[in-house]
RNA sequence: GCGGUCGUGGCGAAGUGGUUAACGCAUCGGAUUGUGGCUCCGACACUCGUGGGUUCGAUUCCCAUCGAUCGCCCCA
């Protein structure tokens, strides 16, 4: 029996990895335009990081991460998210240190969640995240968000909206919190099971639930947004200020409220028109007391995480088609067995000037190559037989016109490269 | 963790309790001894997801399982 790919992974294979390809390249040019500079972090870290870094009572940590005990008795995961390691190397390669702050980094990197796949969900994924730890400042807010949103209009995607809300900090959010509970506890029996778990552990998220009647009995609960303290209020508004000067429209909603337990303060989501039930293409938010709870100083943070699964996926429903082109410059055809001989001769040599080139390996008929020679979309065929070889020329036919004409050997590469 | 739909050649897709399981695309060959994209002809290939049950007989019916897919929850 056939080995089959483990649930919710994916091979992404020729004609799909040019998609990959070309928007983590693009992924790349506009974080050197924003200066920010790439960190690769191990695919696994100590259990202990995200337990501290994501929060006990979050999903991901309570049950979708792959944990196991490697040989040294180790507890290891495969990580979920990008954030708390990248928090993680900071602090453990003191990067405050470096006077250049804030440490502005992105990763491109897989990650992790035992979870049942659907569309634009997979245990396996691929998340482009960027992370600016050490400025409070809300143009840095504002920044992050805002190289999200143009990396996704030079992509070409449609129908984007942006949600921002703040979340509040240490100060303001406890006493958001008692009012909240005071409120839900009127109607504590009629909220849904997992929200009356909520309401103990992490009431915020109450205001996120889809569940009607949960969505009814908190419509007039209070929002965070009317306790935020004299540090949160006013960097909130900074902050959309800031986004209006960059011409980024965005909805304020005060119901968002992020899963992981690490966000402080300013939390965004980017949604796009597209596939299935999923939306946000994009998620992130400020970290305030991240580094800090990761064993550094107090420092605060922001970032995002996007997954280039659904970015594809969004291109894909929007019918947008990124401009990659796989083609071939030369295809060789050669007759006979000494032709044969001198064609791998010449085919390295026009590798080693820079064509991508290639030939016919199973003998396959000469129309049998041509027709291998368009699948391959190539500009030019080269075709060599016992005249030619005696004649020291090859023949160079150009695809799209049909013209052929012979060559000398010696002016292959520079017929090819004038052309 | 819960629910819906679905598993037939490389891909797409019919179909039936009973000898050789349609067809389309693709591939290879020929028409056209060394010239592609069109046309015609021919050829090739299948453990009918896996395991078990019912039956004289199962790809078909039943059960289980695995997987795919969509949705819930949650998230990117």
């Amino acid at each position: 029996m056939a080995i089959h790919i483990p649930r919710g992974t994916a091979d992404v294979l020729p004609g799909e990895v040019e998609l990959w390809q070309y928007i983590e390249q693009k992924a790349r040019e506009i974080c050197k335009r924003y200066n920010y500079r790439e960190i690769r972090t191990p695919i696994f870290e100590h259990t202990e990081l995200f337990h501290r870094g994501v929060g006990e009572t979050t999903d991901i940590v309570e049950k979708e991460m792959y944990t196991f005990t490697d040989k040294g008795d180790r507890s290891i995961t495969l990580r979920p998210e990008g954030t708390a390691a990248v928090v993680r190397s900071y602090v453990e390669n003191k990067m405050y240190g470096d006077p250049n702050q804030p440490t502005k980094l992105y990763y491109i990197g897989q990650m992790f969640r035992y979870e049942r796949p659907q569309a634009g969900r997979m245990r396996q994924f691929t998340q482009f995240g960027v992370e600016a730890i050490g400025a409070h400042h809300p143009s840095i807010d504002a920044e992050t968000i805002a190289l999200a949103m143009r990396l996704y209009e030079e992509l070409g995607i449609k129908g984007l909206s942006l949600e921002i809300n703040s979340v509040g900090c240490s100060t303001c959010r406890p006493i958001h919190r008692e009012h909240l509970v005071a409120h839900l506890e009127e109607r504590k029996e009629e909220l849904c099971g997992d929200c009356q778990s909520r309401l103990e552990r992490n009431p915020l998220r109450i205001l996120d639930c889809k569940n009607p009647t949960c969505k009814e009995i908190t419509k007039d609960a209070p929002n965070i947004t009317e306790h935020l303290c004299e540090d949160c209020s006013p960097h909130f508004e900074a902050v959309k200020k800031h986004l209006d000067q960059l011409g980024i429209a965005y909805t304020v909603n005060p119901r968002m409220v992020r899963g992981l337990d690490y966000y402080t303060q300013t939390a965004f989501e980017i949604m796009a028109e597209g596939f299935g039930a999923i939306t946000t293409i994009c998620g992130g938010g400020r970290y305030n007391g991240l580094v800090e709870q990761i064993g550094g100083n107090d420092m605060p943070g922001i970032g995002f995480a996007m997954s280039i699964e659904r970015v594809l996926l969004t291109l894909k429903a929007q019918n947008i088609e990124l401009p990659v082109h796989t083609h071939l410059d030369c295809f060789l055809i050669a007759m006979g067995e000494a032709a044969e001989m001198k064609s791998v001769e010449l085919l390295d040599q026009l590798r080693q000037h820079g064509f991508a080139a290639d030939k016919d390996y199973v003998g396959r008929k000469m129309k049998a190559q041509l027709k291998a020679a368009d699948r391959y979309a190539a500009r030019y065929v080269l075709i060599l037989g016992e005249d030619e070889l005696n004649k020291q020329v090859i023949v160079i036919k150009n695809m799209q016109t049909g013209d052929q004409q012979e060559v000398p050997f010696a002016e292959m590469v520079s017929f090819l490269s004038a052309h």
